[in-house]
DNA sequence: GTCAAAAAATGACTAAGCGTCAAAAAAAAT
DNA sequence: ATTTTTTTTGACGCTTAGTCATTTTTTGAC
């Protein structure tokens, strides 16, 4: 790679990382592309050589965090446990992960409205797609391998993929609502996350999958999450809430 | 109430009837309050004379369709049978909702975002909140009196509200990667709405939610759904399929 | 070091949409 | 019929996406 590729490289990597401060601090409707190329002391044209639309720096945001999503879930499915272990530490890994780095939920949101794949580059979106379904599937591959070593009975009426389905919307729809005004506290749910968590805990029970976990066997398998899985990811969540 | 008001009246409700066939038809995107005035035949300014901005349209079409939900989720707490039922009719009701009146979810989705809060009317919002928590204070009072009355066994680690929560996620997380462009059919997931359901019944069994139920039960029961709650409801949703 | 050709950066410009408001039109009152 | 009030209008200001001719910088041949 040339001096040349590799400036460019650099500055294509540097206005990824000012869009995602700006929409991190500011806010989506406060993205725009002036305010991109001022704050890397570029000119507007100088970004659109870099990305042919709002949109593109969109999913390519997306692409670089559903990477690191991506690379969560390996961890998660690699822990030293259970299926049932890992399939939590996935999901553990899911709010983690929307919790570093402002706005992921929010900025997944976005990218499914506005006919955004309308006006994305093809590579981009077969990029996205192909994170997509490598999501997808690593977690299907839990739940067959569940079923596989007896640990998940096998369901007369419901599809691994049907459950994969319904842990997803579990947990983005709860990451949804968190990001919303909705003022989850007043309803009384002071800890959205860990409610997510002990009814991501009854569905494994309602689908009877092996082995179910009393209440002290669950906290230790969080803390060992939290101080052998994500260590590192959760300095940086740490580290923002100082700010 | 006088002719002029009348007339005032029924104007803002044919802006909203416009808003709301252009956010079916043609997406979000191409929602414009001159596209509006112009299907109207008026100005752009008479407009703005019933909405203080575009966002007000939004929370006011919000308004509208979440009143709908709520008479639906009424009927649902009304339903001949036991909580466990009701709480599946309700979800269920949620579902019939969301397909009857296209993007509606859709529209909820946008109405978080935005900074919608900040720029709508006191008024509107009063009215959207309210309407918020005789929802949910509607799927509470289910879950309460279900553990009243022996159906639930209470929780150690749960509270009604975080089930609430959590069923309120599973819900609306799936009815949001339904509207999303996600290639739910790709995934192995053809019914979405079906697998939903079907997991709910998981999320209840896991709570040892009583009386668990057969296929047959169930089965019955949606078709009861189908034939005494939401009649009128569903002959709307075939009118829709049929165009 | 000089200079022409190639590559890159720029910002004026178009288009489109939100929201405003003075002027025009319509309605009501006298 | 005329004045006053209310309503409607659309031109205008403003912001932002995206384009492209012009300017600036870089490159490499001599």
């Amino acid at each position: 790679m040339s001096r040349k590729q590799r400036e460019i490289a650099n500055r294509h990597a540097l206005f990824l990382e000012i869009a995602e401060s700006i929409l991190a601090d500011e806010g989506f409707h406060l993205l725009s592309m002036e305010r991109i190329a001022e704050v890397a002391e570029y000119s507007k044209g100088t970004v659109y050589q870099h990305f042919t639309c709002k949109e593109e720096i969109l999913i390519q945001l997306c692409i670089k965090c559903m990477t690191q999503l991506n690379k969560l879930f390996v961890s998660a499915e690699q822990f030293d446990g259970t299926q049932r272990d890992r399939i939590i530490a996935a999901f553990y890994a899911h709010q983690v992960w929307s919790r570093t780095g402002n706005n992921r939920t929010d900025m997944l949101m976005h990218l499914s409205m506005h006919g955004v794949r309308e006006k994305v580059t093809e590579r981009s979106l077969q990029q996205h797609d192909e994170l997509e379904q490598n999501l997808v599937g690593l977690v299907n591959r839990m739940v067959q391998q569940a079923i596989d070593n007896g640990e998940l009975p096998k369901q007369k009426h419901l599809q691994p993929a049907e459950i994969v389905f319904g842990i997803w919307s579990l947990n983005s729809g709860g990451q949804m609502l968190q990001q919303s005004d909705l003022p989850l506290e007043d309803f009384g749910v002071s800890n959205a996350d860990m409610s997510l968590l002990r009814m991501l805990n009854v569905v494994l029970d309602g689908l009877h999958w092996q082995p179910l976990h009393s209440e002290a066997q669950f906290k230790k398998l969080l803390k060992k999450f939290n101080t052998e899985l994500f260590v590192d990811e959760l300095k940086q969540d740490a580290e923002i809430d100082k700010q």
